[in-house]
DNA sequence: ACCCAGGCGGGCG
DNA sequence: CGCCCGCATGGG
């Protein structure tokens, strides 16, 4: 294994894995130390303060695949001070100082939240693993990838179902489907954000939420806001005086307040309301 | 036993 | 159109 140090600033490696981004239903995060496989290597990923120790038997691919996955050229600075809207987001981005949104596969970004729909991250995380299991790649390290679209093209409803998805099973059959005869979802990548939302929407099995998801992990769209269960009491919560409200309102409240960023601010939020909820 | 989880599609009014 | 319900699985 090559071995390489950098220096990071307003990075911080525990929150950016934990937020429920799609490496956290894979990955593996022992002694405040990440690993995984990608694209048929090992990463190695650990932090100390400002320096990060990558670890990989391909450095130079490893580098790379750090930068990009937690998207450290990211202007932190510039993000704080335009989502710091208010009091309660001031609170939450301090709490989490460091989160950065990840930037994944986008097939490997569609199968995960397509699996978390109506879904808790428990379960999640063990339908990820059977899926990688059943279907990943192996690496001559014994480790194995997540599977490609590629590798799913033969898979039938009853092998997802192997997988503890549940109804979701039917999904994953179509999006296998969709993608390899209707879709491109690498094409996608040059375009809009609105245009990678109407085009996943196509996708049954795909509605808003996961298509946002999608849209902000998958193809780094940062104005991109899923609101999810969570998502929603927090903003009803702290916003509307704990009233009910439409997810329609809210999704338009959000993306007037934080405009570009706005992805940014759901994950402070979500990871917020996640861990503290109750003593708002 | 009942409720909930990073929702969505379909059917009914 | 909007509203509402079922959906698999596992844990509290």
């Amino acid at each position: 294994m090559e071995k390489t140090t950098l220096t990071v600033n307003d990075f911080n490696l525990k929150y950016s894995f934990e937020s429920g981004q799609p490496l956290s239903f894979y990955a593996d995060f022992l002694n405040n130390e990440l690993a995984y496989t990608a694209k048929n290597h090992i990463v190695n990923i650990k932090q100390e303060n400002n320096k990060i120790i990558l670890k990989s038997d391909d450095i130079i691919f490893a580098k790379k695949e750090l930068i990009s996955r937690f998207r450290l050229k990211d202007p932190m600075k510039t993000i704080y001070n335009e989502i710091s809207t208010d009091s309660f987001m001031a609170e939450s981005i301090s709490r989490y100082k460091g989160l950065h949104i990840t930037l994944n596969d986008p097939w490997e970004t569609l199968v995960v939240f397509i699996i978390s729909q109506n879904n808790n991250i428990r379960n999640i995380r063990n339908s990820v693993l059977k899926l990688i299991e059943l279907f990943g790649t192996e690496t001559e390290f014994k480790t194995k990838n997540f599977p490609a679209l590629n590798d799913l093209l033969n898979a039938k409803e009853n092998d997802f179902k192997k997988c503890s998805v549940g109804f979701r099973a039917k999904y994953l059959k179509n999006a296998v489907d969709y993608c390899t005869n209707n879709l491109d979802l690498y094409k996608l990548k040059q375009k809009d954000y609105e245009t990678i939302v109407q085009e996943l929407l196509q996708v049954n099995g795909v509605g808003n939420k996961i298509a946002d998801c999608v849209a902000l992990m998958g193809y780094g769209k940062l104005e991109a806001f899923p609101i999810d269960i969570w998502i929603k009491r927090i903003l009803e919560k702290i916003y509307f005086k704990g009233n009910k409200t439409d997810i329609k309102i809210l999704k338009s409240f959000a993306m007037q307040k934080w405009e570009k960023y706005a992805g940014y601010a759901q994950q402070y939020l979500y990871w917020n309301a996640r861990n503290n909820f109750n003593s708002y």
